[in-house]
DNA sequence: CTGAAGACCTGCCTGC
DNA sequence: TGCAGGCAGGTCTTCA
């Protein structure tokens, strides 16, 4: 399910009903989704402190008194999401981990094509894990600037959309979000990174911070099976410039969106707009 | 090193 | 109505 803006929208969610909870119980119902799970009983009576993200993971962070912090790493990869559900209410289809908290309250996580994945780290060493060691700078900080994304582009000749998506460079810009930066920025998601100016790049650089910005601000913009995190449906309607409208009118010049596929991916452009 | 392609999974939509 | 085929938000591994 998740782009940058997802992941934040679940953190700000989850953080809302669940800090300072203390974990009562805590399993999952089989054994890996992407990798092996690990033994979350192991944060039985550990509270809840703080949720962060880093790249498209959630960070949650918990403490005890007498035992040391941890921070319990996870990643939605396509299709998973976190409920927050009254402990007594069943099941869903797909619910593989649930943790009961000491007010009742039960978190749930829905992951039908299983490519998230999950990690119980020590809270003092967690950014050294292989998962977060190589990762690039957050798109809205100030680091991720003309300078950092010139100094990755140069001399590549690699499609620029790739070279955006691309976690070593910037993290958490996903297929559909690449699209859209890069219709605002008016470059082509073929063209070589290597080949284009300084003032476009930092262009690019603005409409990948704006169009982040702008799609949490919407709460989560883009994704017809997100879910908000007390279960309800939470699609909020988004109308994209490019993005699934392949033979649609560009609505700034009116041409035909085109499709093509880049590294198996689908991208979709405007051939007007964009060069 | 770079860049492309395949793999991991299930669900849903399209077309016959 | 059934069913094969293609496609889907992400990341990692393999291969040329």
């Amino acid at each position: 399910m998740p782009e940058l803006p997802e992941v934040e929208v679940v953190r700000t969610g989850l953080a809302s009903l669940l800090l300072g909870k203390k974990v009562v119980s805590a399993k999952a119902f089989r054994a890996d989704l992407r990798y092996p799970l690990p033994d979350f009983s192991l944060l039985t009576a550990y509270k809840l402190q703080a949720i962060r993200r880093r790249s498209k993971y959630l960070l949650f962070d918990f403490y005890s008194d007498d035992q040391s912090p941890k921070t319990l790493v996870w990643h939605l990869g396509m299709t998973g999401q976190f409920h927050v559900l009254p402990k007594a209410m069943s099941g869903e289809k797909h619910e593989h981990v649930r943790f009961d908290f000491d007010d009742g309250s039960s978190l749930r996580y829905r992951d039908a094509r299983r490519f998230g994945f999950a990690g119980l780290l020590s809270t003092a060493d967690w950014s050294q894990h292989a998962w977060f060691k190589h990762l690039g700078v957050e798109p809205l900080r100030d680091a991720f600037d003309v300078a950092e994304l010139l100094s990755h582009c140069r001399g590549r000749k690699a499609p620029i959309k790739n070279m955006i998506m691309d976690a070593h460079v910037v993290v958490g810009v996903g297929n559909i979000y690449a699209a859209e930066s890069l219709f605002l920025a008016g470059i082509h998601p073929a063209r070589a990174a290597g080949r284009i100016s300084q003032k476009r790049l930092s262009m690019l650089v603005t409409a990948i911070k704006t169009t982040l910005a702008a799609a949490i601000q919407a709460g989560g913009s883009s994704i017809s099976d997100f879910v908000q995190v007390d279960g309800k449906p939470g699609y909020f309607a988004h109308t994209f410039h490019v993005y699934g409208r392949e033979g649609e009118s560009c609505m700034r010049c009116g041409v035909k969106i085109r499709k093509i596929t880049q590294a198996g991916r689908s991208s979709f452009y405007c051939p007007s707009c964009q060069h």
